[in-house]
RNA sequence: CGAGAUGUAGCGCAGUUGGUAGCGCAUGCGGUUCGGGACCGUGAGGCCGUGGGUUCAAAUCCCGCCAUCUCGACCA
């Protein structure tokens, strides 16, 4: 390819809003263009590295017996009423009619297309396990998207599902699924990636384990221990809290707090520390049921904890339509309707002569002691993980950092066999519903994910696997006619010789081609010059760490070959 | 959806107390340079987001709308 030819400009300032790494230079090295708020274009270089993850993908999923199909994006409204998600899924979920007037969606995920393809064509537990995958279009009306290609609203995915006869098979489908994850992580060149075990909502999947890229630049905060090698989602994770230790009891007395009403008011007017609170937030069920959640007050509630035990989506509910006093509500003498739930966090145990809310105007209670006034409440953990918890496996202390989302599994059940009617037969032969497992990974994520780990203060530094072209050829004084006949001489061996090569044949100045060049990222540059070419050389330099070396020209091509080999041998081994 | 901000040339920005728009980069042409974002000369490029209002006069003041960004809520 000629970079005189390349559609795409290279920019040298960062664009206006754009914060992490990838954004900025996937924009300025010429990869994408926005057209909307989340919304873009993948300009051709973006498009050659798409294609090579998707293939490695591809690779991937055919090893584990995966099937390539191809859902529609459209779908009619008729489809996802059967799972009951038209109605359960709310703005995000992008809805039209047809010139008919008909309701037609776009499709954000295709299990209901993917349990529409298997039931008219999956009979019998003969054609089980079996999966089938797609690499397609996505569109999910995100309220708000950000950082560039990390979150978007239309984007390309892969995404695969898979059907059992038994939750055994599926168990070691997930297994196999999971090491194609962890392979394909590794050959599109990332490093810093885990998985985790995350939350798969409570409508239903058992198992969920999420990849992340480990980076600060992530939106989803992770809990990891380094010595036991723990590591959970914010959402699902839990830590140790320190043990309150035990202090002489004394008589809970009243007193005057006024205007305090948050913790740190409160705190600030007694002059205590959180730690020797006890605080209250409230929510309200689905059902508008009350759920009341008591934590020690530096501690912070886990919706979805919370959620979990009380058996619902939860909302913080509006406390004067309960009589409650918003601020003062404390854990003794609560006065609640029949049909509310009171939880308390793990994290009061045990803590004598607190203070907390007296359930009137202006005042507090101090002296609470849990286990005198609260002696026959159950403990449960509702808090998110703070910093100074401990591992609940081993007891060192935790890493609280955040990570890029690349990729879930998770066990579906039978969720959408049920609800749709799929049902195959079984060797005893009665009729059963499949139980299911899908499997994610956003191309484009994937990636912008490659830039945000690589990426230097130069540009771009792309993984052998995946750059768009293997060798950035720089002929420096190209108005020479020596270089000249050279240059287009060796970028046509090196393409006769299936060498990937972007060929910068345009008559700029060096610093021009030699800071495009690392600002777009391939792995390798070689460059000729009336320099090199008395030497009889050219000097190639890899991208990652800057070494470079003179070679001959006699020897360039078979050079070449040997390293892109290599380099690719070493990412995948 | 809540809070804050911004819309002026392809990109990044300036624009005074209201007087019909400029800078840098990029870009066309001519020339001199040229191994780390060269220089000189000369062009082209603007419905100042959009609709209304105030005014003799609006990029500038007022109101609505739209778009975009950041933080948060949400995220099958």
């Amino acid at each position: 390819m000629k970079l005189s030819k390349l559609v795409g400009e290279r920019l040298k300032e960062v664009p206006n809003g754009a914060i992490l790494k990838s954004h900025i230079y996937l924009i300025r090295a010429g990869y994408i263009k926005q057209v909307s708020t989340g919304i873009f274009s993948m300009l051709p270089p973006a498009q050659r590295v798409s294609e090579k993850i998707q293939n490695i993908i591809r690779e991937e999923m055919n090893k584990i017996d995966g099937q390539e199909v191809l859902f529609p994006v459209v779908m009619p409204r008729e489809l996802w009423e059967m799972s009951g998600r038209y109605n359960s899924i709310q703005e995000e979920l992008l809805r039209f009619k047809d010139r008919s007037g008909h309701d037609m969606l776009l499709g954000m995920t295709h299990e209901e297309a993917a349990v529409h393809m298997a039931m008219n064509t999956i009979k019998s537990h003969e054609q089980l396990p079996c999966m089938i995958y797609q690499i397609q279009t996505k569109y999910r009306d995100e309220a708000r998207p950000r950082g560039g290609l990390i979150r978007v609203r239309e984007f390309l995915m892969k995404d695969a599902y898979s059907f059992h006869t038994s939750q055994e098979d599926l168990d070691n489908y997930y297994k196999k699924a999971y090491d194609a994850y962890n392979r394909i992580y590794k050959r599109i060149g990332l490093k810093n990636f885990i998985s985790v075990r995350s939350d798969s909502g409570i409508m239903g999947g058992k198992v969920a384990d999420e990849f992340m890229l480990v980076t600060d630049a992530g939106e989803d905060r992770l809990v990891l221990c380094d010595k036991c090698g723990y590591k959970a989602n914010m959402e699902v994770a839990e830590g140790k809290k320190e043990e309150n230790t035990l202090k002489e009891v004394q008589e809970i007395e009243e007193v005057f707090t006024g205007n305090a009403k948050t913790i740190e008011e409160v705190c600030h007017f007694l002059e205590i520390d959180p730690s020797n609170t006890v605080k209250a937030v409230c929510y309200v069920t689905e059902d508008d049921k009350l759920v009341v959640a008591f934590l020690r007050g530096d501690y912070d509630v886990n919706e979805k904890k919370l959620a979990k035990l009380a058996k619902s989506e939860i909302k913080v509910a509006d406390t004067d339509k309960f009589n409650l006093v918003a601020g003062n509500i404390g854990c003794v003498n609560l006065e609640v309707p029949e049909d509310a739930m009171v939880f308390y966090d793990t994290s009061i145990m045990g803590l004598e002569n607190f203070v907390t809310g007296a359930n009137k105007e202006d005042y507090h209670i101090r002296n609470v002691s849990a286990s005198r006034d609260l002696k026959d409440v159950t403990f449960n953990d509702i808090a998110l993980v703070k910093e100074g918890d401990r591992c609940p496996v081993c007891g060192e202390k935790l890493r609280l950092t955040r990570g890029i989302e690349i990729g879930n599994i998770f066990q579906l059940g039978t969720k959408y066999t049920k609800s749709m009617g799929m049902k195959v037969s079984m060797p005893d032969g009665s009729m059963s519903e499949p139980i299911m497992g899908c499997y994610g990974i956003g191309i484009g994520r994937a990636l912008a994910s490659v830039v945000e780990e690589k990426a230097d203060d130069k540009g771009i530094v792309w993984p052998m696997t995946i750059a768009p072209w293997h060798v950035h050829f720089c002929p420096l004084r190209l108005d020479d006619e020596n270089v000249e006949a050279v240059a287009y001489e060796l970028y046509k061996k090196m393409e006769d010789a299936g060498i990937e090569v972007l060929f910068d044949d345009r008559k700029v100045s060096a610093g021009v081609k030699l800071t495009d060049s690392e600002l777009m990222g391939m792995p390798i540059r070689v460059v000729i010059s009336p320099k090199t070419m008395a030497n009889g050389v050219a000097e190639v330099t890899m991208r990652e760490n800057g070494e470079t070396n003179f070679i001959p020209l006699s020897d360039l091509l078979s050079e070449l070959k040997i390293m892109i080999a290599d380099e690719i041998e070493e990412i995948e081994k």
